[in-house]
RNA sequence: GUCGCCUUCGUCUAUCGGUUAGGACCCCAGGUUUUCAUCCUGGUAAGAGGAGUUCGAUUCUCCUAGGCGAUGCCA
């Protein structure tokens, strides 16, 4: 079994593309099969290095590997000439000269009839030898196939018109050189977006003209953005990468994705290895669905609460690097990171509250400092219980915390509020003793001295 | 215009003709909690419309509507 995933370089790897390398990737791995990947470059005008890179870096940003590739079609055109001479050879394309005009007129004029806008044939008994080259489509008969995900589709040939195969700079298009790609590359399961349904039984012409093996397909719906219509950057990020800038994990966005139009009963989180174990073209909706931020998001901080230390660092040393946070030894950067697990939805936030562990600052959020720091006395109460601490651990300050509170007949919340804000600048910190024996002694008080004077 | 595909809570989805139509996100109401967050409990909310097949249709068939796609010398 071989698939493969075949993007055209014409801007950055998007969340569709993504989700349909996903699954061609997730299927092809579940069988133990191949997975190909596979560079759609033949729109000279519109194909961009920059764009190859980009998808390439998406594709290893998922963690998505292929077998074999990058295949480039540009390096394939000798091949795709000698396909197109076979045919034309054998009589099954045929040189067309018909001007743009012509043919705009032609649409037109059958539109207004209320008839389907395609080509007339007006060139294919001329036996010229310049132009365009269009492949010699049958006139009757329909054209059948088994969908893995939509089931049986069929297409009556009458619908279909003699397809360009060769611009008349020589250069071969699409429908052409997927057919070709496809089978010389033996992939014998096409996955791909339902945008091409319409495209599969031209394609299925072309294979039979030239006596190949037809692939499995498997049409995936498209996504869609939160207002039913195409996906576009109006619903957010659409590129990939965009979503490792905003702190999801790679996991968590192939989970999201996987879960966009394919199930596993009522389960809802998956690793990477689950979905590859459990996938089933079989269980892929038919309709197509709409992307939620909102659900990525709870998606991602369950990803975040369930995963290693070790898997968060890796993913977080672009993040400090993004946010100029530089980690020393102490704290140790694993007890903060554990620490801050449970309570951050992107790496985004999470390294946000790395950064008053290893860093100072000379400012505190206004509003909560008017309110908090409104009255010193739980402070300064504090301060001299701090620094009378000789060993600097959680259940001390806590210990020192709670006297105050006593000292003072005062709550919890009056002493710790203010402390928390003293030690995070914006009050944005979990357990107050653990952050504060986390900060350090001298970081602790000097803070809160701060806090004090202000 | 023509052809193709699609249609279950606002969103993602479950359902092998018989269910009080289930789960998740969101939202709402409680509870735990030293902010936020986490966590726990409960709640609101769905089969596009119309025919037909059947003892019985969300499920099968047809029609209509709506959405999406194709109709490119784009992929």
């Amino acid at each position: 079994m071989k698939s493969r995933f075949a993007p055209s370089p014409t801007g950055y790897l998007h969340i569709g593309g993504a989700r349909t390398a996903l699954f061609a990737w997730a299927w092809a791995k579940k069988q133990h099969g191949k997975f190909v990947l596979r560079i759609e470059d033949t729109d000279l005008e519109r194909s961009t290095q920059v764009s190859v890179d980009a998808i390439l870096q998406g594709m290893d940003w998922l963690g998505l590997d292929y077998d074999e590739g990058p295949f480039y079609q540009t390096d394939r055109f000798n091949r795709y000439k000698q396909v197109v001479q076979q045919l034309l050879d054998e009589k099954k394309a045929y040189y067309c000269e018909c001007s743009k005009e012509r043919l705009q007129i032609l649409h037109e004029d059958l539109i207004k009839q209320g008839k389907k806008a395609k080509y007339d044939g007006c060139c294919r008994d001329k036996n010229l030898n310049i132009g365009v080259v269009r492949f010699n489509n049958p006139e009757e008969g329909l054209v059948v196939f088994n969908d893995a995900v939509k089931g049986q589709i069929s297409i009556n040939n009458k619908e279909l018109d003699d397809l360009i195969i060769a611009r008349s700079d020589g250069t071969p298009t699409y429908n052409l050189t997927v057919v070709i790609d496809d089978h010389d590359m033996q992939i014998n399961c096409v996955i791909r977006g339902d945008d091409h349904i319409n495209n599969t039984p031209k394609q299925i012409n072309l294979y039979q003209a030239l006596g190949w093996h037809l692939p499995k397909f498997a049409h995936l719906p498209m996504i869609l953005g939160s207002n039913g219509a195409r996906l576009s950057k109006r619903h957010g990020a659409v590129s990939v990468m965009a979503y490792r800038n905003a702190g999801f994990l790679p996991e968590c966005l192939l989970n999201y994705l996987a879960r966009l139009g394919w199930s596993h009963g009522d389960q809802e989180i998956f690793s990477t290895d689950e979905i590859v174990k459990l996938f089933e073209l079989k269980n892929i909706n038919k309709a197509p669905a709409s992307f939620n931020q909102d659900k990525l998001l709870w998606l991602n901080q369950e990803t975040i609460k369930s995963s290693s230390i070790e898997n968060l660092l890796n993913n977080l040393t672009w993040h400090f690097q993004n946010q100029a946070i530089t980690v020393t030894d102490t704290p140790d950067i694993k007890t903060v990171v554990q620490h801050l697990q449970d309570r951050c939805k992107t790496l985004v936030d999470m390294a946000g509250e790395v950064k008053m562990f290893y860093q100072d600052f000379d400012t505190f959020d206004e509003k909560l400092a008017t309110k908090h720091f409104k009255d010193k006395t739980p402070l300064k109460h504090l301060l001299t219980k701090l620094e009378a601490i000789s060993t600097w651990q959680a259940n001390n300050i806590k210990q020192a915390v709670k006297e105050v509170c006593f000292e003072l007949n005062i709550g919890f919340g009056k002493v710790g509020q203010p402390f928390r804000l003293a030690l995070s600048g914006n009050g944005n910190a979990g357990s107050i003793d653990i952050v504060a024996e986390l900060v350090g002694k001298d970081k602790a008080l000097s803070r809160l001295k701060m806090a004090i004077s202000f």
